[in-house]
Formats: structure tokens, C-alpha cells, sequence
DNA sequence: CTCTCTTAGCTAATCGTTTAGCTGTCTCTT
DNA sequence: AAGAGACAGCTAAACGATTAGCTAAGAGAG
């Protein structure tokens, strides 16, 4: 690879007057200038970002860290992300920390090493991991999906409640009454969140889901499967189900339609997020939907806005709202 | 952040002693060398990586850029390729070239900008787009997924031919005749193939499909949906169908369903390659799948030895095999 | 004609590491 | 007791860019 000096003795010019002209920072004649473009051009040079970012002590790369690569939520944040920081003109590095606190602290030590100008983070650990210190005067962050107590960091989160709430508020609407929810991890924000929401609904009709309709499906897809099997191959199973995400929906369809039972007749089921495939799954899920584009784009200008600001703004707190898309996967109770 | 300057200032020694300590490249005494740990806990010091790197030319960054990010197949990739590119001691660069030649050019400048050490490419651009040059003497790079005449590139495929006539013959074997598919782009290798190998299979048995039996969908599924709509809603209809890939094939059983035709029933369905979501679809898709993650891996082991050997070995093309997973997509014809 | 002002382009310092090569101390040998 | 050898730890030179500050030459004014 060619270098500024290489160019610079290639066309009898300082390296001052190449970086002048490659960065067009100040006035270079026109006869100079030609030079340095047809050097620049003989010997294929492009400035090293290394050397420019040492110099700077930009890099000009984001991270992002999620929680499960190969659960299509994130991917979508991916997908999202990696669009919002190529328009910024940033480069995404990617990190999975497969839901293990470990794994996640070696992420974020190499986010700090690499010189990453910010990160964007699901976190996955328990609150107590978390130190005010990590985030104070390290690497920009800002929390995507899960929050992290009083952190003083900036979050963008999905209202999990409301989520909850307006699932099972459609599924009594219904006339359903005996409703079960298969519930993710309730130390995230995610999980109880979620159950929270569908426990205030129910309540609010003076109603409470029977002892061992409420499971835990771990937000894996497995796992529900196996849950989901247990819980309605009994002789009292809800009427409704109200499943807490989008992976795990597809297991329970796959429960329902192995123990022969029929969706919406036998058993109504509603869920909360949604995965790609998901569209063409028969019968289509009720569900509510995230805008993960919106956040993850909210999340990336909230994170662009602290790197080049550098105004110390209190840290901020963005909450959208989950939206209820409605399939076939509801029945009225019979 | 503090420096190595700062660490060696607070424990009283020079910036060689601390860099010795932290990389454990030679021998220091344990006196000094707890001090200096002591000031690196204490300073909370982390070596920067791209002061580091610009010392050693290496940036420990490996780009991967995909053909689009929104298909969960190079999700797959995505996910195969983060855990692979970790395993090696490298971070993940992401970049989607939303199969735009022209963003791809501007991607693969970008990576030589950043100083990556190597990079995977699912290419985009008709075969006229690379030149030779283009890959001598820069970052090395290994193709994926799809290859480009003779680049002089190592390249990691799959037999796209085979697995179209695996389908095919699947098909053939439980009698249907009028077989129709509905393809990918055919100026990409994994459309033409794949399209190639049914052709042979039925050729083979001398047989052909019928004119409008055969229609690009664009590895798109709400093409393959139009297209599928418009080619079973006719009179003339195949008794089975070949679709190119998986993502298609959902759109392809939202087109069966919604013309109200069963499947495997009024229509034998068969694909090349899968979607995360395809393990909820009813019924199962009967398909030929890639090793998705073996070829990622072999794909960043065969970049790893070029960028550590630095031996420049001839360029390799390993091709791997698609195996059929039999579903319950496709019935005997009748 | 000389003095000042302008400015194109150069020199050299800097960013945070690594590392070749040097210095000085201590031990062992004869 | 003096010379040789070993070696812990230091100094300073890279790596490839940017940029503050300098030099020298040309132009304009009096």
C-alpha cells in the first residue's frame, strides 16, 4: 500500500501539500495539485483510516452489540442499524453476546480497545452488573430494548406494559377469560414487562390467569415448544394464550398443531414482536408489532448526537409504543 | 483515556516496561511489574488498538459484506460469520451492498480505507464489474455464495446445480411431469444454476417444462407471490413447482393459500435453501439445504491462512453440497 | 528602491503504540 | 580482583497521517 510520502516523493511535493490537496484543506495551485491527483492516482493511494484516526482519535466505527444474532428481532436491528450508521458515515462493527453477561463484558472492553466513536448496546446482564462508571467518560452508549435502572445512560426501550396490556386486552375482548402467557425471563425488562402488562389487564377486569397457566418460555423458540406442549396437553388449558415474543409464537404454533389442536377454534393466541418469516405463517398472528427501525434509527441519532455534540446532556429516556396488528390467530370464545 | 504514558508515569517505569507487562512479551520483575498492573486497574487503562495497529499494520478487523441484510439467509451468514471472525481474534465489520453494484464499489473502497485485513464478499455486480487487479496486491478477499469467473480469488460456493436437480428429481420421482419453477435472477450463479439443474434432471428423463412454467422471482417474496399467483391461477397450472430459494417460497405458499388451493394436495411444493421462520410454516417445506455455517467458516478459515500465511497459495474454489430435507410439501401426483 | 503584506508550500511535532538497541548492574569465572 | 556475560529496564525511532508555524518569494505602496 502506497503511503503520503510515496505520493508526496512521487510528485515532488511535502506531504503537507498531498494531504492539502487529498483533503482539499487549503489552496494548492492548479500545477501542483494535477501532480499530486495523477501520483495519487499511478500508485492507487487511499489515505489509511488507521493513521488518520490515531491522529484524530476518531475511527470512525460504531458498534452494536445485541443480544441473540440469530433471533430474527435483532436481526432486524441489524439490518436497521447497519443502514443508519453507513448514512452517518460510520462503519458498524457487530458483536453477539448470546444473552451471556460474560461474553458481554469481554464486548465491551474490545469496544473500548478498537477506539469504536460510540456503541449501541441490548444489554443482557442482570442490573447489578452494570456500574455508573462503565458509561461515565468511556465510550458513548446508548441502551437499545432493555433499560438498565438509573444508569444515567441514554435508553431507547418499547413500552413492554402496554405491550402486555393490549394483547390481552384484545384477547377478553374476545370474551376470553381463561388466558395463559408463555413469559420470557422476568430479570429483563422484556419479560416482565410483558407479563406485567397482561396481569394489569386482566386485573383490571377483576380477572387473574389460573395457578400454572403462566409459564416461562425463556424467549427461545425450543423451550416454548416444550412449555407450550406441557401446558395445553392438560385437561384445564386457557382458552387464550398470550405469548411474549415473536420466536417463541412459532413454537407454540408448532405445539398447537402437534397435539392436533386448531388455531383460532381450539385455542386463540396472540403475541407481542414478530419475526420475518412470521408472514407466512398460516393462520397470520395477532400480535403487536415494534417499530424496530424507528428505534434502532432514534437509538443511532441519539448516539451520533452525544459523539459529535460532545454536550454532556442529561442522558435521555425514548419510549415507543408497541402497535396491535391484527391476524387470524384470535377467535371470540366459544 | 489514559495512555501508556500516563500508566507508565503513575507506576514509575518506562513505556516499554509497561508494554512488555501488558502484552507478556518479555520478562519483568514481579516488583515492577505489579506496579504497573496497579496503575492499569487504577487508570482503568486499555492499549489502543489503533495506535497499535498503525504500528503493525494490522487492524484486526475482518469486513463481510452481504448481499442483503433483510434476508434471513445472510442473517445466517451474519451470525455464522460473527461467531467465526470472534474464534479467530478478529472483530466483525458489517456492510449490506442491497445487491447495488455501485454501493458494493463504494463498500470495498471503504474497507481498504479502514485498513481491514481481510474480507468476505457475497458479489453483486455482473462478472464485468471485477477486474483481476481489483483483488491483487489489496486486502485479501474470499468470495461467498456466489463466484465470479476466474478472478483469481478463493471462492466458497455451493453446488446450485445439484441442489436444483435434487429437487427436481424428488419431484420426478413421485410422478409429477409438468413441473414449473420460479427462479432467481439468472445472470447470478445461484439463480442460473439452480434453474440449470432442474432443466437437466427433467431432461434427463427427456422430459421439459412448459412455456410459462418458468418465471424469475427476483429471490424475492413479494415477486415470488405475484408470480406465483399469476402462474397457479391459470387453467394450464404444474402439478409441482421448483422455487429458487426460501424466501420466495414463503411468498409462494402465502400465493397457495390465498388462491385457495392445498398444498401438497392441489400442488407439490420444493425449494432450494431455508428461512429461520420456515420451521413454524405448515406444511414443512420440502427443500435442499445449505450448511449455511460450515461454508461461512471454511470461508473465514480460508481468509484467516491468507492474511497469517501471507503464502500466496493459487487461488481456491471449494463447493459444497446442498443436502434434500424431505417435508411435507409434496404428494405423489394424482 | 525599499519596506510591508500576503500566501504557497515546506518542516517538524504530534497522536499511542511497539521494539531495536543501548546502558548499567550484578554474578560468575579464572 | 578484574574481565566477561547475562539481563532488567530504558531511550528513541518508527508506523502514516494532520497541522501549527515558518520561510521565502512576489506584489503593492510610499
Amino acid at each position: 500500500m502506497a503511503t503520503i510520502k510515496d505520493v508526496a516523493r512521487a510528485a515532488g511535493v511535502s506531504t503537507a501539500t498531498v494531504s492539502a490537496v487529498v483533503n482539499d484543506t487549503a489552496y494548492v495551485s492548479p500545477e501542483l495539485r494535477g501532480r499530486v491527483l495523477a501520483a495519487v492516482r499511478d500508485l492507487r493511494y487511499a489515505p489509511s483510516l488507521v493513521a488518520r484516526n490515531l491522529r484524530s482519535g476518531r475511527s470512525q466505527l460504531i458498534a452494536l452489540a445485541v443480544a441473540d444474532l440469530a433471533n430474527p428481532f435483532y436481526a432486524r436491528i441489524v439490518t436497521a442499524a447497519e443502514a443508519a450508521v453507513a448514512a452517518w458515515g460510520y462503519s458498524l462493527v457487530l458483536f453477539n453476546s448470546d444473552e451471556k453477561p460474560d461474553i458481554e463484558k469481554r464486548i465491551l472492553s474490545r469496544i473500548r480497545t478498537l477506539g469504536c466513536d460510540g456503541s449501541v448496546l441490548v444489554p443482557v446482564g442482570p442490573e447489578s452488573q452494570y456500574q455508573r462508571r462503565d458509561f461515565e467518560g468511556g465510550v458513548p452508549v446508548v441502551l437499545l430494548g432493555r433499560s438498565i435502572g438509573d444508569a444515567g445512560v441514554d435508553t431507547v426501550t418499547i413500552d413492554n406494559v402496554s405491550a402486555g396490556k393490549q394483547a390481552t386486552n384484545y384477547l377478553l375482548d374476545l370474551g376470553h377469560r381463561e388466558i395463559g402467557s408463555i413469559t420470557g425471563p422476568t430479570q429483563l425488562t422484556t419479560g416482565s414487562g410483558r407479563l406485567q402488562g397482561m396481569l394489569e389487564a386482566m386485573a383490571a377486569r377483576g380477572l387473574a390467569p389460573k395457578t400454572g397457566h403462566v409459564r416461562s418460555g425463556e424467549f427461545r423458540e425450543d423451550t416454548a415448544y416444550s412449555v407450550a406442549r406441557d401446558l395445553l396437553g392438560q385437561l384445564a388449558r386457557p382458552t387464550a394464550l398470550y405469548v411474549a415474543n415473536g420466536v417463541m409464537a412459532i413454537g407454540v404454533m408448532r405445539a398447537v398443531a402437534d397435539l392436533g389442536l386448531r388455531c383460532p377454534e381450539d385455542i386463540s393466541i396472540a403475541s407481542t414482536d414478530t419475526v420475518a418469516g412470521a408472514g407466512g405463517l398460516k393462520p397470520r398472528l395477532t400480535r403487536t408489532e415494534h417499530p424496530v427501525a424507528d428505534m434502532t434509527n432514534e437509538a443511532l441519532r441519539m448516539l451520533v448526537d452525544r459523539i459529535e455534540d460532545k454536550v454532556t446532556l442529561p442522558a435521555r429516556n425514548v419510549v415507543f409504543q408497541p402497535a396491535l396488528v391484527v391476524g387470524e390467530s384470535c377467535a371470540p370464545v366459544r
